[in-house]
Formats: structure tokens, sequence, C-alpha cells
DNA sequence: CGCCGGTATTGATCCACATCAAGCGCCCCA
DNA sequence: TGGGGCGCTTGATGTGGATCAATACCGGCG
């Protein structure tokens, strides 16, 4: 009676994730993985289309994802909004919920997508009695100010083709980070995504990437992109006028 | 004996600091202050123009401004450089460095001001047996996040007179929360870092300036500002095209 | 007191990207 | 298999803010 059980378990421990390497559990050792499986025990699907959270929602969880990809979005008061980031698998959601007990963004599925719900009292709990956990955990919110800032750099003083050069890029690092190809991939937003996330209109989004086409830096068949020439990709985010230096 | 020596310590205390309300022991009751008090026990001075720590310093520890003001700094290998944000007094410098072990960003004091250094190792270690300081420290770190989505919506969608609008109203709230007047103050920053701090030229910035003096919703003279009317500057937000909804 | 360098204002011009507009292609679904 | 619609591309035009440039201000120092 005892084995189907344990199986049954093993699909939802972070011990036997192949995440784990990008996930909450970076750097933990077997035995200290086995800590973490209590924790993490609710699996969320979410379909295409759907939210996992709004903006003003009650802040229980954050959530890892399994698989699938998110954008988050923030709105002003005024209604205006913009994407602040895409996650894809093994990267953390919700993290914005922790300072006011409430989401303060939207996070919607760009393609059916399968989360593990981390309760976040339980998450306090936990790093408590296990310092690795608490000092990833703290890494990881690091790191995400740490992105903010360079999306922020982006926004601030890239020309249009240097931001999309760099979100490719940005693409292409993360994809062949979870063993994906670095070169060739789907995208799972929108034109019109992209340029919100990049602070351009989509119609700039579309020029830029014909324009890496007509330059053989990249191939564009609509969502499918194939990066040519990464060299020349990178080059192309080098080149600021760098007059306010 | 202990009489002087209990007095100098009150002098760095977290229980004995104006700040607490701001600070890292919002919340706390007296009892539980105290417990912080062993957390922070090294001041700094920083004299304008000086930086308290600079991208690639080592990580140790993070800093609660005490008196004055700073600016951070982040840079991208190609030598652009942006203001990442304005600190003033009761705010927490250096959490970018928790993820890479490595300061991130340099943080330059504005004018003379004064820190306390908070060993992050002894913060993880305190923050394990003292769950209210763990759960605001997170709140802390969550809130810098929130307020990077916000610049970045700010930078993404926002065009130059809105930015400098939201720029100025969010400083009177801060130095209102400080206990300082919302509706007059001294800028400790150049036309040249709003700029950077909001993607735009100083020139640009300048003329908003200059717009609102002639609009009279405030008045200018070098640094020094008077909100006039902060009603007809929160409108000023609110008129964005909303094109992209 | 007057000079000097950094900072700010203001005007004229330019240009990168937004906006407006038209047509196309791909995918989904009947 | 065919139609409809959303998403994408591409062109023409407009414009907000950058850039260039000149002048004014202000605080520090000889």
């Amino acid at each position: 009676m005892n084995a189907p059980l344990s199986l049954v378990h093993l699909k939802t421990a972070c011990s036997n994730c192949n995440l784990r390497e990008l996930c909450l559990p970076v750097g933990m050792t077997r035995d200290e993985l086995e800590t973490l499986d209590e924790l993490v025990y609710t699996r969320r699907r979410i379909k295409r289309g759907d939210s996992l959270f709004r903006t003003g929602d009650p802040f229980q969880s954050l959530y890892a994802i399994r698989s699938g990809f998110f954008k988050s979005r923030v709105a002003t008061a005024d209604g205006r909004d913009q994407i602040s980031g895409f996650q894809m698998a093994g990267e953390l959601l919700g993290l914005d919920g922790i300072g006011s007990d409430t989401h303060n963004c939207d996070a919607v599925a760009l393609e059916d997508s399968e989360v593990c719900a981390i309760p976040y009292a339980r998450l306090e709990e936990l790093s408590r009695s296990f310092p690795p956990l608490q000092h990833h955990f703290h890494k990881v919110m690091s790191r995400e100010i740490v992105r903010d800032h360079g999306v922020m750099l982006l926004l601030g003083s890239m020309r249009a083709e240097e931001r999309v050069s760099a979100f490719l890029l940005n693409l292409s690092q993360r994809f062949t980070a979870r063993g994906f190809s670095a070169t060739e991939f789907i995208l799972r937003m929108t034109r019109e995504e992209i340029g919100s996330y990049l602070g351009l209109k989509l119609e700039t989004v579309s020029r830029a990437f014909s324009k890496f086409h007509d330059d053989g830096l990249i191939s564009v068949q609509q969502k499918h992109i194939r990066i040519v020439n990464v060299a020349g990709l990178t080059k192309i985010m080098g080149q600021g006028t760098s007059t306010n230096c």
C-alpha cells in the first residue's frame, strides 16, 4: 500500500523535478531537497489565456512554473498597462504580492501551463529552520530586483533595435539554460506584447524583426525565430550613442 | 561606568531611532525592537559625492539610511548608465547584492549622509529566530520589486510631462512620510540625474519644470521646488493617450 | 569683489518612433 | 475545404523629445 502512494508523491516532489537546477531548490543536496518536498504539494493547471492571479487578489502562495509560459502585467489607476515580464519553466511568480498581502500584477498563461503552488506562510516557516532555503529565496528576490533594473536600463536608454535584440538574446539564454535550442524557438507572445514589454509599438517590433531578417541576423516567420548571427545581434546592443555617460 | 556606555549605545539603537516607522523595524513592538538593536551596530558617514558601494564590490551588508540622500546607478557593459532610484532616510540600500554576493549598482551620496550597516549574514541569522523581522524584510524586498515595476511602467508608457509630474508627486509623498513639507522641498539631484532616472534628457526635464511653472502648478527656482497645485499635477499623469490598452 | 566651472534655461532644428492606413497570411473552426 | 478574424507586415506621414547651440545663473574660491 505504500509504493503507489510514494509514486504519486514523486510526481510533485522537488527532489524528482527536472527543473530543480533552475527553481527554488538550486544548489541543495539530495537530503535537503527532501525537506522541500513537504512544501510543494499543490499543482495547478492554467489554460492558455487564463490568469493564475490578478491584481488585487489576496496573496497566499508563490508559484513555481513547472511547464508553460506566462506574462506578468502591471496597470496604473488610469487604465494604462504594461507587460513587466515573461516567465518560463523554473521561474517564480507572485513575489510582488508579499509586500502588500495582495497581488500587484496579473499573471496570464501564454500557453497551457502547470505551476507548483508554494504556500508562502509555509515557505517562511520552513526557511527559518532551513537556512539554505532561506538564503536561496533571498537570492531569487534579489535577482528579480537586478533583472528589473536591467529592464529599466533598457527602457530608459536603449533605442528600438537594441531593445529588440536584447530581448531575443535574453530569451535565447533562458531557453539554453532549460536545454532548448539557443538559436531556434517559438515566440509565445504577440508583437504587441513584446512591444508592451519593451516600451515600443507593435509596428516598431515588427520592423526591427524585418530589419534583422534582411541583415541576415535572424530568420523570422511569424512566431518562429531562428538566430543566425548571435555576434551580430549582440553588436546591435552596443551601438548606443552613449552621449549620456 | 555603565551609563555613558549605554548612552552611546542608544545613539545607534533601532529602538531609539526616529526612523523606526519607516525602516526595517516597522510594526515591531518595543520588546522586539530591542532584539534588532544587536543587529545594527556600525554607522558610517558618507560625504556628498562619495560612494557607499560600487558595482562589483563584495556584498556584505545592507545599509539603512539614517540621514541624507543617495542615488543608485546601474550600468551596462558598453558604458551606458542610468539612475535606478533615489533613496532617502529610512530606506534600504544594497538589496541588489544578495543575489550575486556582489553589488550590482553604485550607491552615491547626493549630500553628506549617514547609514547604519546591517551585516547581511547576521540579518539572515536573526530573522530565523525572529519571524516578524523575517516577514518584514521580505516585505521590503517585495516592495522594491513593486516599485521597480512602477518605474518600468513610467518608462515604458508615460510621456515626458507625466513622468516629471509622477516624479515630483512621489518625492512629495516620501517627504511627507518623513515629516517634511509635502509642498516645498529642495531637489538633491541635478536635472541630468532626474532625466537619467526618468529616461529623459536634462533639457526635457527643465522644459517640463518651466511648463508646470508657467501653468501655475509649481514654482521652481533652481533646486527649490514648491508644489502649488497638487490636483493639477496629478491630472497631468492621467493624460496618456491610452491607445495601448 | 570678480572670475570660473558646473548647472540650468531657452530656442531652433532634427530624427526615431508613433500613428494612421492598407493589405496579407496563417490558423481556427464550421 | 472554405471563410473569417486576428495577428503581422509594410508604407506614408506626423510629432514628441533629442540634439545642437547660445546664454544665464549660482556658488565657491582666489
